[in-house]
DNA sequence: TATGAATGAGATTTCATTCAT
DNA sequence: CATGAATGAAATCTCATTCAT
């Protein structure tokens, strides 16, 4: 409750950060704009990340911890699977394509290869994760009955991508005149897709 | 007859330029290792683009003339939707993922920010080309019976998803460790996970 | 009373700016050089300066205010107007000759269509004001019976012209050769000239 | 009379070098403008003219010569020295503010620093030419009891300075918004001011 | 802790000049 | 003679990073 002001001061600079590093990327992102964003001088960024990369680090880790599912059920009890992979995909479209998350994978993709911790950390850290999830979810549907047997892996990539395409829609092509997508009804749709062709034949 | 090394000039910088881009991205990388790479001075690279951007630019540019599917057949007649389906995502996945042009949605996704003309170009010329394939093919699928009524554009996306994320993978999270796949596999793969999704349940 | 040194960094530099320009002109100096010369780094002139003109323009722009006759006096009185057409053609002679003032009309003249900025500057603050000096003197010999009835505007153009080409003869023929002439000598031939022309021909 | 092609060509060089240089200055012009202003090759530039130096040395010189008033009567004869002056006046202000001639006394003054044996050659050609002719002119009114006694330098120095603010007035200032003024006037106008005050006061 | 001032090490871009054809 | 193509050698400007205060 007391905290004191010193961790506001570090979230202060990682805010402005991802304003600037979202604007501009990594290498168009000076450590002037992102001191004058956050009100400090540049030599205090300083004194809190030791360079232009470890606070860029920094703030991406900080922004992938936050878009991670918090909480999933450790068991799925009885609920049938295509509920929860629908429930998933929603939750994964709408956190992905926020506003203030959406420039996240775009980072990623575009300064991976600049930034291999970086990208293994994502990997590690939303990818497998996320993988991780989906194809529990899949084993979920298969034990069940609901889901015909298929690759649970291959499957998550198609659930996955299309999630993902979403997030670079609203990033890179709708600012350039590209269609707006509703990011609920595409994911409801991209659910559907997916769905129907999991579920066994027999189903309905 | 004796002109052919004319033309060559402007092709050399730009396979140089596209594996310098290719390795360092577009702030990473320095008009001198171009040029070093393409056997030219650097004032002779300026002879024939008038800045860096306009050679990321032209470079950009053919890469995606080249990975367009050239010809596609203007009627369809009475292929199954299934097949001409499969063989698309196949054609595709396996061009984006060459190595020589999985780079290219990396760069656009990263640098679509910074270079908006870039983005347009490669939404106009290669998604929306490539979507509106997919529709025709989706509808020959619906006009045939073979695929249910679903919509074609939400269709669309998840079919591209699961292929633009063959690219990703490739390029960004094979080089930190995700394990390799084989992108004819994944493509198969994928086509089969859309297929079940759109074939008519009735089909058995 | 401890804060004199941060108002002496542009100054400095100023000065600096002034020699090197002087000596070598807008196009062949160097920032480099005028860094040096100010001992400072090159990177912390453009902290003050903007750029190269900026820089140029700031110190031509200083060099003409300190250039300008401070106080004319508002009501000339009962002094005659050849003792006062004198004393100005002494003072401006003076000024535009000396050693680290000669190369504003030179620079002015030379550079001045590259540098329509500068040259408006000059023309409004020198020039304009100088000749409506020399009016209102020549109106008050008018009006004093001392001079004969002249156009004033074209008389101050033969008085400038005098003075600008002591400058002239200074900075541009002195140093290849032409024999030295002395300002204060010239300026009392020059004010001598143009007197006799303007005085009424009963003075006698 | 059937004089070749080639001397035809160096003058096609040296007419758009004038036109190029007029417009940008020594430094602000580059050897790709003037031949493309001349419709040849840089590489053309260069069989005739050794370097960027030569040729606008070579080209400033043609028009100094071109400038020069060909024919001063060797002997002034009866004519008064008032009308040869006004005369001589008239000519060099016309000639000197004609458009294609103007900018000489610019580059001089502006590049003559850099250019020491232009300053030279002008000083010594243009000059001392010039005053030398202005001195004859005066002794003659002096001889003829026309003129007062006055120092004939000191004379020439007041005359050749209106004559000059004349063209600095046209080519400097007129462009950046001061008030055009006719050449003929003010070489009528410049006469006067002079004549009046080298004339005895006894002439009437 | 905070900052204004400073800088080293480039980066892009330009241009006079050359040379093989 | 003429030229298209090439280049070496700068010059301006930028920016992550440091340091005295």
């Amino acid at each position: 409750m007391a905290r004191p002001t010193v961790p506001t001061r570090r979230a202060d600079i990682l805010l402005a950060a991802r304003d600037v590093f979202n604007a501009r990327g990594f290498a168009g992102t000076r450590m002037d704009d992102v001191a004058r964003a956050a009100g400090l001088s540049k030599a205090a960024l300083y004194l809190q990340f030791s360079s232009k990369q470890a606070l860029f680090e920094a703030m991406v880790g900080e922004l992938i911890e936050a878009m991670l599912p918090r909480a999933i059920p450790a068991d799925f009890g009885a609920t049938p699977a295509a509920v929860i992979l629908r429930n998933f995909i929603q939750f994964m479209s709408l956190r992905i394509t926020a506003p203030d998350m959406a420039f996240v994978p775009r980072v990623i993709i575009g300064e991976g290869a600049n930034f291999p911790e970086l990208a293994r950390f994502y990997h590690s850290h939303v990818i497998t994760r996320g993988m991780t999830i989906v194809e529990r979810i899949v084993r979920h549907g298969m034990e069940r009955g609901e889901f015909c047997s298929a690759d649970p892996i291959q499957a998550c990539r198609t659930i996955i991508g299309g999630v993902l395409l979403g997030a670079i829609w609203k990033n890179t092509f709708e600012p350039v005149g590209a269609e707006p997508i509703d990011a609920a009804a595409m994911a409801a749709a991209h659910a559907d897709a997916v769905l129907f062709g999991l579920m066994t034949r027999s189903a309905s």
